[in-house]
DNA sequence: CGCACAATACGCAGTTCTGCGTATTTATTG
DNA sequence: CAATAAATACGCAGAACTGCGTATTGTGCG
């Protein structure tokens, strides 16, 4: 039994989706939500499902961000996105966001079905016409992004050296050393960076801090 | 009827490509040619086709050069690239080179005939890890050439898995949580981890996975 | 069967990291 | 001159990580 969640604020649309999921045996809803908001909470309390079928376009917190946070907290949770939006740019939001598959809102339930799986094998399901917009994406360089390089989170000099020296794994009291400076003061630069760049840990940090170009 | 051309070098499994397309009375087999120039030299003669499934591997000229000159000299001729190679850099050139679709060699023939359809209608077939690799390329930005040469450090899978969460900036618990274990296996298999890797703490870790390609 | 090893699990102790508050000095800028 | 930002620094508390020892279960191999 395959357990799926369909995040979708439009209850006419949610409904039939549901519907169309449930016509295989295979498959159960175990939570509907209406914003990206509602389904986090209820994954906290209960993250035992493989797969959400999520929408773009809600209120409180729409699909891109809901998907953001989950895949990074629940990495084994497959999200297909679900939305009558087929633009370049939503697709390329729902990537970077980290979801498996993107589906248009008309398909069958067979397709349904047949995404669900493909996703959980580790592919990538996807409607027609996005997966021409996604080989067009690659061919045409992506919206605003394509250069990795030069993000500007506002880090000084002096925190980029600190960030630097974070990325080699080296312990406050050994970046203190190298930089002359009190374990206290790196601390505090730690801080700052952490808050700059929207992080709660170190690798995190490195993470974002590579992928932004600064390393 | 829809008239199908193939371009491969070797001979057996031009053979079996043929035969699976032939299995459905919908398509003929127009062309077969063993490298690009010979398609080419064919296709000057008489271009009435609407599909050419492609190899990459091949003498003379390979398939990413005869696909940049065909899609370029008639662009009404759809080309499917079929190969072994499933890695990024070649799955970028083809694209590039203007191929609309990729499969991989050992696709059934239902998996074919549907995919010469969908390129016909202006899709983009796919095979599953195909699909999923074109989305890693949107995300992680064109192939970086950077052949991280495979390390290994006598990880088991499950510590492998474990890394790979730790990479993520998880933490134990969370990683717990996601493996469904407790948390002091995942502190466990972390102990075995840094001491295969010869490292203290996590950020080395994960520097030491990325350069050994284990990430 | 005995052995090695992977995967599971927990306790203890010590270290390191993270978040928050507070504070001083120096340089820059309106 | 006043405001602001950067760099420096420390205390406290709680969270998370690391190293070491120990143990059980299952699986594969000679």
């Amino acid at each position: 039994m395959i357990r799926v969640a369909i995040v979708e604020d439009i209850g006419r649309i949610a409904e039939t989706l549901k519907q169309k999921i449930l016509l295989s045996p295979d498959f159960e809803i175990v939570n509907m939500a209406t914003n990206g908001k509602e389904i986090i909470q209820q994954l906290q309390k209960d993250h035992a499902l493989e797969v959400i079928i999520m929408d773009i376009n809600m209120p409180e917190m729409d699909g891109i961000e809901a998907t953001t946070f989950i895949t990074q907290r629940w990495p084994n949770i497959k999200i297909i996105m679900s939305t009558v939006f087929d633009d370049e740019q939503n697709l390329f939001n729902a990537i970077m966001a980290g979801a498996n598959g993107y589906l248009l809102k008309d398909e069958t339930p067979q397709k349904i079905h047949r995404s669900i799986y493909e996703a959980l094998e580790g592919g990538a399901p996807m409607s027609q016409m996005i997966a021409r917009k996604a080989l067009s994406l690659i061919k045409t360089g992506k919206p605003e992004s394509s250069k990795t390089e030069n993000v500007d989170y506002g880090l000084s000099e002096r925190e980029t050296e600190v960030l630097e020296h974070l990325s080699k794994g080296l312990s406050y009291e050994q970046i203190a050393d190298n930089l002359f400076i009190s374990y206290g003061t790196v601390r505090k630069h730690v801080e700052n960076i952490y808050r700059k760049l929207r992080v709660n840990n170190r690798t995190e940090a490195i993470d974002k801090a590579q992928k932004g170009g600064l390393l």
